[in-house]
DNA sequence: GTCTATAGTGCGATAGAC
DNA sequence: GTCTATCGCACTATAGAC
């Protein structure tokens, strides 16, 4: 992290990142499959929270609601302590085009572990997908809010702002 | 794309790729800024389609609704005659987590655009990142069941079906 | 067109933990 | 004795600088 925020992602090759831990570049290729990995090791606690908040849910309620409850549940990761480091990360991730790449496939890595939890819960392809995917954009608007420079937004308001402004935009279209 | 289908993109060099189009390595790389780029050339097109779409649509319909009239636009694209090379080359990327990751920018490109079409027709923020989103995702459930192998689904008639499904599943959570 | 840096892989050797 | 972490080295392909 002090490497790519002073020198950008790019100018920091894996030999130094590696020497800065103390160990060789052959050895960092153990612990991550590439260099941009790195910035997304702790992505696999974020989904559990979400699959294992969606699967909570009582059974009772609607797909989308579920969702909302793992959206909600995830949360606990985007507290106070937390905002000034992913803040300092997301800077990282904006300036290179990379890594914006691989942050999208572990969005979308979340949303197929959405849609299979949905699918557990008796809901049908391809309502599932299609809510996992709504959900996910719910997340993605609400996540640049809170990480958005100045602001001080708690995470359970933006999640529960975003699924209701996508619910008046969704039903006013006749 | 042949090569691609025969050995697999990653055993398929850029020297092989360019060798068979009678060019050299460095020629390639003069016209897309990387190897994936090769496959993902015409998306410009599908952009300008989707934005224009939008804009076409009246002044008074709700958000949703011109995006979804941007998605019918689109359609242009997805014809019979495509179809079976849409399934080559969708086989292609599936089959690769660097083409996907590449896929899955271009598609959130087609967000930024559209999201900054519906602003410049009044679409206040997050409204209109959230509402570009959504469409995308039904972009994508659409896009994934009219490659679908072995089915024949219309283009129109899928993108209504999953917005169909969408309202349904976004109003009956309370 | 040429040259070079860096990411990433394969294989083998070594050392320590249990 | 087995398992795991590290390192060393050779090698290829992508990609960028000039």
């Amino acid at each position: 992290m002090v490497l790519f925020s002073q020198r950008g992602y790019e100018e920091a090759s894996v030999a130094q990142i590696a020497g800065r831990a103390g160990l060789t570049e052959r050895t960092f290729f153990r612990h991550f499959a590439d260099k941009r990995e790195v910035l997304f090791a702790g992505s696999d606690s974020l989904r559990d929270l979400l699959v294992s908040g969606v699967a909570s849910a009582p059974a009772s309620v609607a797909p989308l609601e579920a969702v909302t409850t793992g959206l909600m549940a995830a949360g606990t990761v985007f507290n106070q302590e937390r905002r000034s480091y992913s803040r300092q990360r997301q800077a990282i991730i904006a300036a290179n085009a990379e890594l914006r790449e691989r942050e999208l496939i572990k969005l979308a890595a979340l949303a197929s572990a959405v849609a299979e939890t949905l699918r557990r819960r008796g809901v049908p392809d391809p309502a599932a997908a299609l809510v996992a995917e709504t959900g996910m954009g719910i997340f993605r608007v609400a996540f640049e809010r809170w990480v958005d420079e100045g602001e001080q937004y708690d995470w359970a308001d933006l999640i529960r702002e975003s699924l209701g402004h996508l619910k008046e935009f969704v039903s006013t279209s006749s």
